[in-house]
DNA sequence: ATACTACGTGTAAAATTCTAACATAAATTG
DNA sequence: CAATTTATGTTAGAATTTTACACGTAGTAT
């Protein structure tokens, strides 16, 4: 009852993004104001909503509002990237170990996985902060030099981190791709980096949204046939298919 | 005048996260409470802070996603918090390495720090995404398993970073201390990590809000001679200053 | 079964905070 | 310099929130 009640509220404020007690009070006619009250203040306490004058409004709906560095860059073709990780998030197992890198189409992956019993491993500051909200879901951070651009860290020093470690999976994201160079990025110790994660992961995923296509950075990291699956959107070009379908590579 | 104290007003919630109109008022000595309202009111007609009741938050505070509940971290022992993070911005040196901690104190050091050219290494995610923010400051995110309760990290992989590393100074804070026992954690592998620091830094600060006075974790990671400065409030008592007085420890 | 306890809830008064309205002072403009 | 706008101060009243206490229910121990 109250536990229920409670959760609906929370819903009912996630999806309206703010609400007066009076509006509350109209959807559950038969509690007072007060449990209402005494029920917001929990879920302040829990850290879900903003307690304002008048009512509530759910912490979520602030988030959505932009403006930091890191989300400026996380508007740019999110639709995309979130339909990519809402199929990667798809492919991943419960009780299993893999890496996800820390760019943003990583970061909405971290958004769209399911509160289970996984263990990830991450070079991205931002990626980790979202995962470690899930109760189920142990989070390992890969340390490093913080590049300040995209909050995730690459360090040669990673290397010891990885000695010990097998992936079962690692699910990585490119900033540029074309057939003749692979994946490539703009870093060099972060390149390092994921070259590292296609030896120790037994499968290699990649994410990467088709505005990245004919892109080229400094540092390949790894070639066309090193994945074993591509997940792209919908404006992914056929031809393109193709050169990933004579090597064997699902591309979803 | 008007655009100026709007301005700082701002900067004043993006630093501590929330405030009272009496904090404000506070500040502002020259204005009435209902300019500083009608002050607020514009900052969140802009989107800037959301107004709760008795005052108003920053909404960067809100979009940072951070383990603990808004409320609890921004309304316990917050000005002392603050002030000893101030005390020790103000000890921190030009083109000097340190490393500072995860915990909440560490986290409004981060905050206070001054934008300027040192090396910082970090086992916090949120003190090394705040330290991101500014241009002159180069930070490096010590790995390991995150903890969910403060997100921060530890590991026993930690040593092989800290093998090449020396710092000039390590800053950190302590959730528990008693004379005795001295200064004590929940956590095994953080009590490790911060045993390393003492043995990596020239220097180790101890950041420690009198509220910490008189309780036991059960991890020691230093005893009263093994820092060099201590930084806390002025709630600190006296009895307890004569201890490390002794022991030639500066408390300030 | 009885009493005790913990918990969720309701009620209403008290405290706090906010708004509105008007008055005053400062700044800007023609 | 007067006129108009803009910024600020003051107060009373409105609205919201908190506090304190009372009630009922369910579970638990005596």
């Amino acid at each position: 009852m109250k536990r229920e009640r409670i959760e609906e509220i929370a819903e009912l404020l996630d999806k309206r993004g703010k609400l007066t007690l009076e509006q509350l009070d109209g959807f559950f006619p038969n509690v007072s104001q007060m449990t209402l009250r005494r029920d917001l203040f929990q879920l302040e306490q829990q850290g879900r909503i903003i307690r304002v004058r008048g009512g509530a409004m759910s912490v979520k709906e602030v988030q959505k509002v932009s403006g930091e560095p890191y989300t400026k860059k996380t508007t740019i073709h999110t639709d995309e990237k979130i339909k990519i990780a809402q199929k990667a998030a798809s492919l991943i197992d419960e009780n299993c170990s893999l890496f996800i890198d820390g760019g943003t189409t990583a970061m909405y992956l971290a958004k769209e996985m399911p509160d289970m019993n996984v263990h990830v491993f991450t070079n991205g500051l931002a990626v980790a902060i979202e995962l470690a909200q899930k109760k189920n879901v142990h989070v390992t951070m890969i340390g490093g030099q913080v590049m300040k651009d995209n909050l995730s860290t690459a360090s040669p020093v990673a290397r010891s981190y990885f000695e010990n470690t097998n992936f079962e999976l690692a699910i990585i994201s490119s900033t540029a791709f074309t057939p003749e160079y692979g994946f490539s990025c703009a870093s060099q110790i972060e390149a390092d980096l994921l070259k590292m994660t296609r030896a120790k992961a037994k499968s290699l995923y990649m994410m990467l949204d088709s505005s990245k296509i004919g892109k080229i950075m400094p540092y390949t990291f790894a070639k066309v046939e090193d994945i074993d699956v591509l997940i792209t959107d919908d404006n992914f070009p056929a031809e393109m298919k193709t050169i990933f379908a004579q090597k064997n590579i699902v591309v979803m």
